[in-house]
DNA sequence: TAAAATTGTGTACTTATTACACATTAAGGA
DNA sequence: TCCTTAATGTGTAATAAGTACACAATTTTA
């Protein structure tokens, strides 16, 4: 982008400003959680009429002096109380008619947290989490921009670590593989699951074992520190080649 | 997003509206050709004085009754002449001061297109295709916003057939490879790329030989019809499982 | 007809992926 | 105490994919 006309003719500022500035940009969270076994997501009643009964994910106008990457931490924390999450943009949806008291466009992020790290309160009975695979009908497009979510989600757990946001600092290698089968959607091997972690060099030999289980309990392990993650817009110069 | 406050205070609705859409949307586009073995990309003239003399992404103000992700078709056709081109949304950009006449976010998509048969106009002398590889400073933040997008078609051609935006119908394999080395910036060797390319299954034998080379002419082939392209938005269910 | 330039091809090695079965450990109940 | 239950921990063979590497064949041009 480059000319803004707008701003270039003082008179004509109004109508052009009205023209063009009559677009609002707004920022959408898909924040996943994991419990009992299965990927949930953090969702609030919409409280418009039109939504009436349905769910919408969590989400907020961005502000003319707030930079959009720092959009969602501030909905993250001040619509659900939650700091220092990881947070990766995912696509921006803008059909005109996509919110139906005008047109708003919103830029997608996803975010990974322990729901048991962070205790929904009480007074905050409109936020709830649900199961991904029960959710049926959301407000807006939500559904359409949840479902590419859990798409990302999905493709960059394998190759990277980011589901230590999901687990106990401590944790077996069942706990681990119950959270991918959550999320991935289907069903592992145990002893192929267990050899591409081991592989991958993600996780630390804690040499402690689970504890309080009503079973054979198995040895306890954490993600690495130090992880590279998620890096999507590149400074480096172009010139420079990958490797393949 | 759910709520729109601006929208249900009637009275203060031009204070609320001015704070709330004091912002614009625009889209950049990354137009990616090849030619003489680079790959290249078209850039405009930037007209800004604060950015004299150098050049930036093509791009427009995406309107208000308009889709977000038709406005890059339409920047294209209209600045460039171009349709029918392959276009990807990559990333959004939103920094506060990302553009010196006020607060611009702006949406990058890439597409590729063929630089012969796109002809640049004479008079579009603003228009100019520039060697990746040489490109030393944009416009606004067009630099990290390009190598975003290179980064981006780096990972897609190595999944997609996608590059056959970028040849002519019929090519020999070392055009191909040629064209990789360009994209990805590193040499490959020959055989394997070879085997590769096969494996993948996207190439068609014609049974036709290069004519007019200098040398041993190469067999020709073409992309298949008809194969699967990218697809970032799913309305898949999201309880429905993905192969791993 | 010899030199130059480039195509076309195969094999051995390594690494990753998949399918699959049995012994071991601890808890809990008889 | 011992048997049952429920899970953990482990290895191998087969297949598929990725990498390194060299030489003969074809055509043009001098």
């Amino acid at each position: 982008m480059d000319k803004l006309p707008f701003l270039k003719t003082a008179e004509s500022e109004k109508t052009t400003h009205l023209e063009f500035f009559n677009i609002a940009l707004s920022v959408d969270c898909v924040i996943f959680g994991y419990e009992e076994k299965q990927l949930k997501v953090l969702l609030i009643k919409s409280d418009l009429e039109e939504y009436e009964g349905l769910w919408s994910l969590i989400g907020d106008l961005v502000k003319p002096t707030e930079n959009l990457e720092d959009a969602p931490y501030r909905v993250l924390q001040s619509r659900a109380g939650l700091q220092h999450v990881f947070l990766e943009q995912v696509h921006t949806f803008g059909t005109v008619n996509r919110h139906p008291s005008g047109r708003v466009i919103t830029t997608a992020y996803y975010s990974l947290v322990d729901i048991n790290h962070y205790k929904l309160q009480k007074t905050e009975n409109e936020l709830h989490w649900h199961s991904t695979s029960s959710i049926k009908k959301l407000a807006f497009d939500h559904t359409l921009i949840l479902n590419t979510c859990i798409n990302r989600l999905r493709l960059q757990i394998m190759e990277q670590p980011l589901v230590y946001n999901l687990l106990p600092q401590k944790f077996s290698l069942r706990q681990l593989q119950d959270l991918y089968e959550a999320i991935l959607g289907v069903e592992l091997d145990r002893r192929n699951f267990r050899k591409r972690m081991m592989l991958k060099d993600w996780l630390v030999d804690l040499n402690e074992m689970e504890e309080d289980v009503p079973h054979r309990p198995g040895k306890l392990y954490r993600f690495r520190t130090g992880l590279k993650t998620v890096e999507t817009t590149v400074s480096r110069k172009s010139h420079e080649p990958v490797n393949v």
